[in-house]
RNA sequence: GCCGCGGUAGUAUAGCCCGGCCUAGUAUGCGGGCCUGUCGAGCCCGUGACCCGGGUUCAAAUCCCGGCCGCGGCGCCA
């Protein structure tokens, strides 16, 4: 077998070497007639790679039950000491040092559990979605316009023009879903904002989500399955991990509860918040709501139109519109709507937010041949990862983040 | 970008408010010794640090100013 130094520990007679591998831990045994490695012994290093030749034997008095009894040890890559990160989890570290210290990092229990739940959280909702019928695609990344305006977006040189990377998958979502009806895609995308807070990364896993012949209350039956049955098979699946993280996600009891804006801006301002009616919610707000709520999540709808993206389709009163965000704590984990499928309607919708009609032809030509009704949402698959893992930081779910600040590693 | 808090050995911290008793304490790591089936092994010895630049003062890790860096809150943000 093969791994990493986890720790050594010399009693003179014995001598203990601490193996970790992808599987755990295992103890290696060393007698002091074993002279050769026992000199190998005195020589590694924590963290350094080796790869163990021996016997399993049980043993009472080794963690586990059973330990190794090895007949040749090859050091594979000796490990420079001291290190600068303790991987053992006897030393904490600074959020920073670990991202700086990255690779050493992902070695640590805690966040190898992290990245375990988050890998079982894909998998479940692919399994979920795949079983309702969805088909996964992917969309360029390459674009040459924004999806909307505002958001700042990264240059790219591509063959002499001005490109971007995209923000989003959306509009193209939006057209595969023109073909297939049903259509997901989990995917990197950029965002060259100013937010420079826990939940905001200059480069993340967005899930995303389009589909025919739906409105945003198909929409948001499909999120609340996808979220449970990630949470659900979380704790199914990797409880160990849970344990390490000394964390439990919540458990979700669909259908999730609805709240509409009006009523969340009226409680808020019931309990002394001062709202603007028809503005955004911000984010003291959310925390406050949350409060009032008492549930760990829900969904909150019909948000005012003139808050939403041009594709959101507004509602007969013209003052909201057909959207939701889903909400764990005060935090926007994904959020939705119905789309507008009418070409009149997006044109008009795009000239009101001072868009240019002719930017988007690539997008509203198709609307002219059967584009059916659809909706859809997008998820920040770091942020649902905070609710699973209880991690703080978004970050920390990112094994390489890139933030305002971090380039490499 | 604004506000708040912070920056002490490889790592994580105590000390700072109330300047001198700091030759800067502790844990972990590292080096050495003892112990000898440990299991976050234990015990002893050693090793290694005050972010940078100014200022105040007899005296600065400690007080003041500027800078850089980090974290949090907010803003910005589908």
């Amino acid at each position: 077998m093969a791994g990493w130094v986890h720790a050594k520990r010399d009693l003179g007679g014995k001598k203990f070497l601490l193996l970790r591998d992808r599987d755990g831990i295992v103890q290696v045994v060393i007698s002091k007639d074993q002279r050769e490695l026992c000199e190998l012994f005195y020589e590694l290093t924590l963290e350094s790679a080796v790869s163990v030749v021996g016997k399993v034997r049980a043993d009472a008095r080794a963690p586990g039950g059973f330990e190794v009894v090895p007949t040749r040890i090859v050091v594979l890559n000796l490990a420079r000491a001291p290190l600068p990160l303790d991987v053992s989890g006897k030393v904490p570290a600074d959020v920073d040092t670990r991202f700086r210290e990255r690779v050493l990092d992902l070695r640590r229990e805690e966040t190898k559990a992290m990245f375990k739940v988050l890998s079982v959280a894909l998998r479940a909702m692919r399994e979920e979605l795949y079983s309702a019928g969805f088909v996964e695609v992917f969309t360029p990344k390459i674009v040459a316009t924004a999806t909307e305006g505002g958001a700042t977006l990264f240059p790219v040189a591509y063959f002499g023009r001005e490109a971007y990377l995209a923000q989003s998958p959306q509009l193209y979502k939006e057209l595969l879903a023109g073909a297939f009806e049903r259509v997901f895609e989990i995917a990197p995308a950029w965002r060259a904002e100013e937010s420079d807070t826990p939940y905001h990364l200059a480069e993340f896993i967005s899930v995303d989500v389009e589909m025919a012949f739906a409105n945003y209350e198909d929409a948001m039956r499909i999120l609340e399955r996808v979220v449970a049955r990630a949470a659900r098979e979380v704790r199914e699946v990797a409880p160990r991990e849970l344990r390490v993280l000394g964390y439990e996600p919540p458990e979700i009891r669909l259908p999730v509860r609805r709240i509409t804006y009006a009523d969340a801006a009226r409680v808020l301002a019931e309990s002394g918040e001062r709202v603007d009616p028809g503005e955004d919610l911000s984010t003291p707000h959310l925390r406050r709501l949350s409060e009032l709520v008492g549930e760990e999540v829900y969904f909150i709808v019909d948000w005012p139109d003139k808050t939403r993206p041009f594709y959101t389709m507004p509602k007969d009163d013209g003052v909201f519109s057909e959207s939701f965000d889903f909400v764990w704590g005060h935090l926007e984990i994904a959020s939705g709507s119905t789309r507008v499928h009418r070409k009149d309607l997006l044109v008009k919708r795009l000239k009101e937010r001072g868009l240019n009609p002719e930017n988007f032809e690539f997008f509203l030509k198709w609307f002219d041949y059967g584009m059916p009704p659809h909706a859809g949402w997008g998820m920040g698959l770091a942020r649902l990862g905070l609710m699973l893992t209880g991690a703080k930081n978004v970050r920390e779910l990112v094994a390489f983040p890139r933030d305002k600040k971090r380039l490499v590693p």
